[in-house]
RNA sequence: GGCGGCGUAGCUCAGUUGGUCAGAGCAUCCGGCUCAUAAUCGGAAGGUCCUCGGUUCAAGUCCGAGCGCCGCUACCA
């Protein structure tokens, strides 16, 4: 069985889950779910990321412990998930022993092979922030020097600090000769390019421990130190994986299939998180997709702007399918996308609505008025097998290079193209019999085949299609590619039509 | 400033290595149909493929320059 690995970035816990978050998500779940139809061994994993100063400092103002306060956190990530019918397998929180235990290894491991070292860290450092900042994040001062605190408009200290560094600066040329000779390891194309462009305008070796903080994971070998992000946030793939526990089982899972990032943190993903596992000797990923931001009203959310969109919300108003389907379909994965209420309705109006679910439902009706209700078997040589051949490959194309919006155009296809063949033969119009059956047939079987390929856009509406038209099981059964090979709706079996699938919605 | 990306129909986007590539969906208009959720089907209209120049028998596709928009520049889906 091939397994298929895929991660989404560890959501940072001072902030509760929103759109963004629900955005990578619900693409990874869809990613995931493609490939349980193919038959492979998923592991979907996703998770928190509760260390570090702000942490401890959102929980000092709390009044609670930082261990108190991401417990009261990361169950909301993982309920908002639950509620949006996100499939993971693994929800890794980095407060974890099987965590902390695989920072530990991989950072000894790279310490051991002399690429992390201790090294001054000097800088301007604001106090009442315990921030570090550059020259061109501070404001100026009367005499036109950069040294005021941009937050707290007071003067920067300079400070220097013993640090450990990791020697990311020895790695250009590896990391380089690794992505020539796997150029298709990220998608799409030109988000990898930006990263080997970041790789070829020079590394620097970047800090990755702290004296000053405590939230944290110490340094095994030094424990004044603890680490600081990315050799903490990064190793969750790893530890979840099994890393860490004095075995070589994580292998079993490892390497991850595809690491699901924003292009905002591609630099840490595509350039750092390789080299530290260069460093550590470790197999590298074998992917990683790179998606935009979801906008708001073509704005990047914030709370001063306004336009902050709580996916929660939008599942009550327009149903949880409604709500995937959309941000699947609408979105070309790696742009920016952009969430409106106006281009949601349409989306659910024309694709959901008109198209799929009225097919469903005028196909219920004339079955129930010249079949008897019964459901009737599919004509072998059916024009719309070819159809459907065409929009499985390309379906499948499409998942395969991670990009739902196309996956789902191909698998709507197949509805058109339904709705279209009922027109051209308008059984409505004849009397009951072997001509009106085969047509019937021809549209019960694109629509059980529909059924298995609007899965793991819509696991609850591909369910409820499947049994309107009659087919005993589950969707989640189902195996692909035998499952899209025409001919298979099961003549006989009882088709109801019930309630609309997606009432249309009024703007 | 540096690096990178983008610029194709009103909108969102497809367009392998240059040769029916000028496309799809939505929106618009016209017509048909009335099984269906005022749904659907057919047809039409709509583009100097950002601009200029170059290479070529042939360029949306390659090269150069320019214009415009955007991202990254080291915390942030």
């Amino acid at each position: 069985m091939t397994r298929f690995y895929v991660t989404t970035p560890i959501y940072y816990v001072n902030a509760e889950p929103h759109l963004g978050h629900a955005y990578t998500t619900i693409i990874g779940d869809a990613l995931t779910r493609w490939h349980r139809l193919l038959g492979d061994d998923v592991t979907y994993l996703t998770g928190t990321d509760e260390h570090g100063l702000k942490i401890q400092q959102a929980a000092e103002a709390a009044n609670v412990t930082p261990q108190e306060f991401t417990d009261s956190i990361a169950p909301k990530f993982a309920a908002a998930w639950e509620k949006l019918n996100i499939a993971n397998d693994d929800f890794i929180r980095t407060t974890e022993p099987r965590h902390k235990a695989a920072v530990a290894e991989l950072l000894q491991r790279c310490y051991a092979a002399g690429d992390i070292e201790l090294d001054t860290f000097a800088g301007k450092y604001c106090v009442a922030c315990e921030e570090y900042y550059q020259d061109d994040e501070l404001d100026k001062d009367a005499e036109g020097e950069a040294n005021q605190c941009p937050i707290h408009h007071r003067a920067v200290e300079f400070f220097e600090e013993e640090n450990y560094f990791f020697r990311l600066s020895r790695f250009e040329d590896r990391l380089l000769d690794w992505y020539a000779a796997h150029p298709t390891a990220m998608t799409p194309e030109q988000r990898g390019n930006e990263a080997i462009g970041l790789i070829k305008s020079g590394l620097r070796d970047f800090s990755i421990s702290r004296t000053s903080l405590e939230w944290g994971i110490p340094l095994p070998w030094d424990e004044k130190h603890v680490t600081y992000v990315w050799f903490d946030a990064l190793t969750n793939y790893l530890a979840a994986a099994g890393f860490g526990d004095g075995t070589d089982a994580y292998k079993d899972n490892w390497p991850a299939d595809f690491h699901l990032i924003g292009k905002d943190i591609v630099r840490q993903h595509c350039v750092y998180w390789p080299a530290m596992l260069m460093s550590a000797g470790i197999e590298l990923p074998k992917g990683w997709a790179i998606g935009g931001w979801l906008l708001s009203g073509g704005e990047k959310m914030s709370k001063t702007a306004g336009n902050v969109v709580n996916p929660l919300d939008l599942i009550d108003d327009i149903g949880l399918d409604g709500f995937r389907y959309y941000v699947l379909a609408d979105t070309t994965y790696g742009n920016d996308g952009d969430f409106t209420w106006e281009g949601l309705v349409g989306r659910y109006n024309s694709d959901l609505a008109n198209n799929l679910g009225n097919l469903a439902a005028r196909v219920a009706t004339v079955v129930a008025k010249k079949c008897d209700g019964l459901g009737t078997a599919p004509a072998p040589d059916s024009p719309l097998a070819a159809v459907a051949a065409q929009a499985y490959a390309d379906t499948a194309a499409s998942w395969t290079s991670v990009q739902p919006s196309r996956a789902l155009d191909a698998t709507w296809s197949l509805i058109r193209a339904t709705n279209s063949h009922l027109e051209t033969n308008e059984p409505w119009k004849s009397e009951p019999g072997a001509d009106v059956d085969r047509v019937m047939g021809d549209a019960l079987e694109a629509l059980r085949i529909v059924a298995v390929l609007v899965h793991p856009a819509m696991p609850d509406t591909a369910q409820a299609l499947w049994e309107r038209i009659g087919m005993a099981g589950n969707v989640v059964d189902q195996r692909l590619p035998d499952a899209a090979a025409w001919g298979q709706y099961t003549a006989g079996s009882v088709v109801t039509k019930g309630d609309a699938l997606f009432p249309r919605i009024k703007l």
